[in-house]
DNA sequence: CTGAAAGCGCTTACAG
DNA sequence: CTGAAAGCGCTTACAG
């Protein structure tokens, strides 16, 4: 391959010459200037990643740490996959995606190596093990997901709290009495899953102001089982009007578990859900949800990373926990309780 | 960071017999090659990935050019993904992910820097404008999914023609004589989306030569448009009694129609899809199905892309193009067609 | 069995 | 405005 050397000669300059033509970071004579570029063009050369890293101690790449988990639900984690490729390859970011079950092993083979920059982490556990790592790292990190404690990172997170009381009081404001809360398996919480009883507590403390019946339970993550799960909970539950889901699977499976009831929303039953937008349009979800903007988390904790990696946060700048306000995206599938006897 | 001159030192040793210690290279003595590594340990030495790829010319990054189109169902691209990051990882490769919707200015980005060992092309089209730069690369290159001309690549998709076959088949086997076909959009074809015509043509030439009428549309790849679709499509054709589904969308949004319809499979129509076990399972979806094998494909073209990637395969050992044979799972959704007056 | 040295391809102070 | 040289951190022939 044609590396810089050749460039310089073929232009008859100096190698720095030539490397300073083209990254502008001296002033070179236009004349000079130009034959480098045309000649760098005509050449097809590229800088050698693996040179200019080793040179600049920069690789102008983001490491990824997604982790696809049995009892999370794939198509939810590829959004924010998306938001965080598409906002890094704008600031001039390559992602390395680590996808490795040993989320601390992969951390710290690819920070170590100095593959990467900076880092994102999604799927944030409370007590993550991946974050003593990060600290110890000389890169930055961003998080999306609240761990315990926050130190040494950036935190984006939707508010999960603020969600579960916005569920509660939308209900609460329509009438509704009795309302049934369907969360994430157990083992999510177990393993860290914060979000979880975030949203449920806060939920089950609205509730309780309020007078109204919360009955929290925890769903599969998966079919079949998630489908028998809602059946038998409306069973169990006849005088429950609203249904709150904070459980991707239980949402997908929703549609079928009514319509083999004969029920629909909001007729007999008022649902609300907690999904983004773009996976209510994949799953046809019909109903109304906090929208959960993995799009926008995503891009929110690349833009952070990308400001201290450049060094455009100024030294010392404290980090931040950005909380991310829950909206209602309005689908129509709630409504005040059906008229009982 | 501690790097190897520190290790050297520490252990007592010159740099080259510490690099050869730790890499297994060239024997070493016993006792030397012990206190190296224990020293390695202790400091928590990490060779540089730059200067390894400078010196070495290998960067072990495998680049995955993925495409999330508007016309394309993102969760079935993911389980690509997941096939090819795990398969990698095995192997001992990192993923460096290029979703660029600039899919050649990517990959000769990615190539020409150096940043790759080899590279996997997902989504190829018939003519797809990033084999020439692939062609043109000093790296390796695996394609999931067949274009026009293979040349220089290794090839691996599934066998569309056949699967086609197998759909009518089985439908004819079972007695049926008239069926429904819904494919991708139409300008999946227009962009290139070979296995579109490629399952279709198999599809309609075994129902002619079988005396089957085969009625095959376009649907869209998305909600709630391919809904009204298949409503509008099972109004027009009252007398298929098989339908026939190449298109995700389709398949993902066919429980609600045959709901609202009162319809149910096999009872009223057999249906038979093409798409992966894993996605039928996260779509819930009861429909018996060709499957698609996206890991397998996956792992097929990371397998043979690192056997080329570090020569084990034979110089000059001839390209593949290998297709996989579509397989049916029965879900039960197929029998013969309900007795009409 | 081990060491001193060259070289991979860049960037960037240092001189002029 | 430009060039010669050092250095980033590895690996690997070359010597002994």
């Amino acid at each position: 391959m044609v590396n810089i050397g050749d460039v310089a000669r073929a232009a008859g300059v100096a190698r720095s010459t030539a490397s300073y033509a083209l990254s502008g970071k001296r002033s070179v004579s236009d004349e000079v200037r130009d034959r480098v570029r045309r000649v760098a063009a005509e050449l097809g050369y590229t800088p050698n990643a693996g040179a200019r890293a080793l040179a600049t101690s920069q690789s102008k790449v983001i490491g990824l740490l997604a982790q696809f988990l049995p009892d999370e639900f794939a198509p939810a984690m590829l959004q924010y996959i998306q938001g965080v490729a598409n906002t890094a390859r704008d600031a001039g970011y390559d992602i390395l995606l680590a996808s490795d079950p040993d989320g601390p092993g992969a951390l710290k083979r690819i920070t170590d190596s100095r593959m990467v920059d900076g880092v994102v982490l999604l799927n944030v556990a409370e007590n993550d093990d991946r974050l003593p790592i990060l600290r110890a790292a000389p890169q930055p990190g961003a998080l999306v997901g609240l761990p315990a404690d926050c130190t040494g990172v950036d935190v984006f997170d939707l508010d999960f709290e603020e969600a579960g009381r916005a569920m509660v009081e939308h209900l609460d404001r329509l009438g509704h009495r009795e309302l049934i809360l369907v969360s994430q398996p157990e083992h999510v919480i177990e393993r860290g899953g914060a979000y979880v009883w975030r949203l449920q507590n806060a939920a089950l403390e609205t509730a309780r102001n309020r007078g109204i019946t919360l009955h929290a339970v925890h769903g599969s993550s998966a079919q079949p089982e998630i489908g028998r799960e809602l059946h038998a909970l409306l069973d169990s539950r006849p005088g429950a009007t609203g249904l709150l889901l904070n459980n991707e699977a239980a949402a997908a499976a929703l549609p079928t578990v009514l319509h083999e009831r004969r029920l629909s929303a909001p007729g007999d039953l008022s649902v609300l859900g907690r999904y983004s937008d773009e996976f209510a349009r994949t799953f046809s979800l019909p109903f109304s949800s906090i929208e959960s903007a993995p799009d926008r988390l995503g891009r929110m904790a690349v833009r952070q990373l990308v400001r201290r990696i450049e060094h455009q946060a100024p030294e010392g700048e404290p980090y931040v926990v950005r909380f991310v306000s829950p909206e209602l995206v309005d689908r129509g599938s709630t409504a005040p309780p059906p008229n009982r006897h």
